[in-house]
RNA sequence: GGCCCGUUCGUCUAAGGGUUAGGACACCACCCUUUCACGGUGGUGAUACGAGUUCGAAUCUCGUACGGGCUACCA
């Protein structure tokens, strides 16, 4: 017997399912992740972004970057390119973007703002949404005027609405002057009486919502520009986006977006949609405003404001890989079922899946982010260039690439942030600038600096250099001079590198070389 | 205050009715190493509380407590 086509197998299976479903599977997969221009990119902000990365790559979609500039009030000057370099510093590209181009841009609210007032005014006209004209100073009064003990923060909802100044309550002959006459007002949504809002998040399952208990958001502002909640719905629909991903703080004002995808556009053609939990600092959600201020930090990179100059250090200064950065954010709130912790890029679109992502929000914790950092420094094959430009800023030039090469593979383990290589692989192209004579005082005599002199006589005549060589002479002539060899390895090491630091000492010494590991010996022997 | 979400070692988490509740980070001890690390071995350490369903509950239900988020013409 012949086997059924992929196509009649599919076309039966789908006719038992529902129409949703059937749509779901029709349509491609396209996430957006939405920023707003605001300032630095923070933890959350990133892992965000990964979250729908991995979603697109893994179902094979789209992934978007929009621009959610309508609030003139708080763009930032050079937030979007931040965004992007970002992103870019992550080696997370998107398909479509102010800077990738596409065929349902323009992807900058600012620039589609003619565009939604059509849909504020089609609820309007639908009785679903109303002009409302009540102005700043109203709306305080109302909010004085209701506030209670049991009501700290009175909202225009149906209780309220009927008593401000908009279109349910005005005459329309009198709405129709003021409209006339360009008074600033506002679409309000008209939010239902008493319904029942739900749907099914793909973490958290179903969650459902009270109309009753949900204020009469603004859709589209008085300077003609969406709120979040008109744009959203209006851009994820003409984006075709088929899976809505945002943060769990999105969830209180799902219901009006719900309500917004049932009026406008048919819940059937809305996207599925799914509330990643917080990603908390110490003392709760992290915030920007909050900027480094923990001990750790929270911008993807460093991020200066442009209003006071105000510069607040990112990941990558801090000296984090890209890979280990994507890493630890990416298993903050999701695992796939192994004890397995280290993935990489590819790795994780392999494995991703949105209903391993935890419900609970995480705390951010900045030791094992150091830990994962460090996995991926000893991981890494490709340090020299970062390193090298670190040594540079530190006034330490490197004369010899290979030599580098095979310094990091012998100090790599002790490194966690990429800074420490500055540490660790310095006194090899410099001599120490400061020595830790203090480590060496208590335990160094007179026949110490002799045993170091002759050990100098001795190699300097050498045909052998390497680490093995240099050990057994060592030891030969401390044993010769009936001193114990490990209380001459720690004199030894700080003659060279200036501390009690680094890799083994002999080996050290073979990558120095005979003339400067004399040299560093004999001036030292000269301070005490 | 109201609404929504959540609750397993200090932290991130595994365990989709039956496990001595597993792993990782951190911490402690020991081994390796006469620096610091890496590595190895072991240890301390958790199902918030109370009911119910069940032969059996970390797991299902309800209540309580606690935590977090939201409550703008911000996103």
């Amino acid at each position: 017997m012949r086997k059924p086509s992929f196509l009649q197998v599919f076309y039966s299976t789908s006719k038992q399912l529902n129409s949703s479903t059937y749509l779901c599977i029709m349509s491609k997969v396209r996430v957006r992740f939405a920023p707003s221009p605001t300032g630095g990119l923070h933890l959350g902000g990133v892992r965000t972004v990964l979250y729908n990365y991995l979603f697109a790559r893994k179902h094979g979609g789209d992934f978007i970057v929009r621009i959610e500039d309508t609030d003139q009030n708080r763009y930032v000057d050079g937030a979007e390119e931040y965004i992007f370099d970002c992103l870019r510093w992550c080696g997370i590209e998107p398909d479509e973007s102010v800077q990738h181009g596409g065929e349902y841009g323009p992807y900058r609210q600012s620039e589609r703002k003619d565009s939604y007032r059509e849909y504020a005014e089609r609820l309007v006209s639908q009785g679903q949404a109303y002009y409302a004209f009540d102005t700043t100073e109203e709306l305080e009064q109302m909010r004085q005027k209701h506030k209670t003990d049991s009501n700290p923060s009175p909202q225009y909802d149906h209780h309220i609405r009927m008593r401000m100044r908009n279109s349910l309550t005005l005459l329309p002959n009198e709405v129709e002057e003021l409209l006339k006459a360009g008074t600033r007002h506002v679409i309000r949504i008209k939010m239902p009486e008493s319904e029942t809002v739900s749907f099914t998040d793909m973490i958290r399952g179903e969650v459902s919502f009270e109309t009753s208990l949900v204020d009469d958001k603004v859709l589209l502002k008085a300077d003609g520009m969406p709120t979040y909640h008109l744009a959203v719905v209006v851009d994820d629909h003409l984006m075709k986006i088929s899976h809505a991903f945002r943060g769990e703080e999105w969830l209180p004002s799902a219901p009006v977006h719900i309500l917004l995808w049932k009026y406008l556009f048919g819940l059937d053609k809305m996207p599925k949609w799914a509330h990643f939990p917080l990603i908390l600092g110490p003392t709760g959600k992290l915030s920007k405003r909050d900027g480094a201020k923990y001990g750790f930090p929270v911008f993807a990179m460093n991020w200066t404001d442009p209003k006071n100059g105000e510069l607040t250090e990112g990941f990558r200064e801090k000296g984090f890989l890209p890979e280990a950065f994507l890493n630890l954010l990416a298993l903050l709130g999701w695992n796939d079922g192994t004890e397995q912790e280290i993935f990489s890029k590819e790795e994780l679109v392999e494995r991703f899946s949105m209903d391993r992502v935890h419900s609970a929000g995480a705390k951010f914790d900045y030791e094992k982010a150091k830990w994962f950092n460090h996995e991926w420094i000893k991981r890494s094959e490709s340090l020299a260039p970062k390193v090298e430009q670190l040594l540079n800023d530190a006034g330490i030039i490197v004369n010899d690439h290979i030599k580098l090469e095979n310094i990091l593979e012998l100090v790599k383990e002790r490194c966690h942030l990429l800074p420490d290589f500055v540490q660790q692989t310095g006194f090899f192209f410099q001599a120490p600038q400061t020595i830790d004579l203090d480590a060496v005082r208590p335990k160094w005599n007179e026949e110490k600096k002799i045993f170091f002199l002759d050990y100098c006589d001795l190699i300097s005549g050498a045909v052998e250099w390497n680490a093995t060589a240099l050990e057994e002479t060592f030891k030969k002539l401390a044993t010769e001079k009936n001193i114990k060899a490990g209380e001459l390895q720690l004199p030894f090491r700080v003659m060279l590198v200036g501390g009690k630091f680094g890799p083994p000492v002999f080996q050290i010494a073979e990558i120095l070389g005979k003339e400067e590991t004399i040299k560093r010996v004999s001036s030292f022997t000269e301070l005490l």
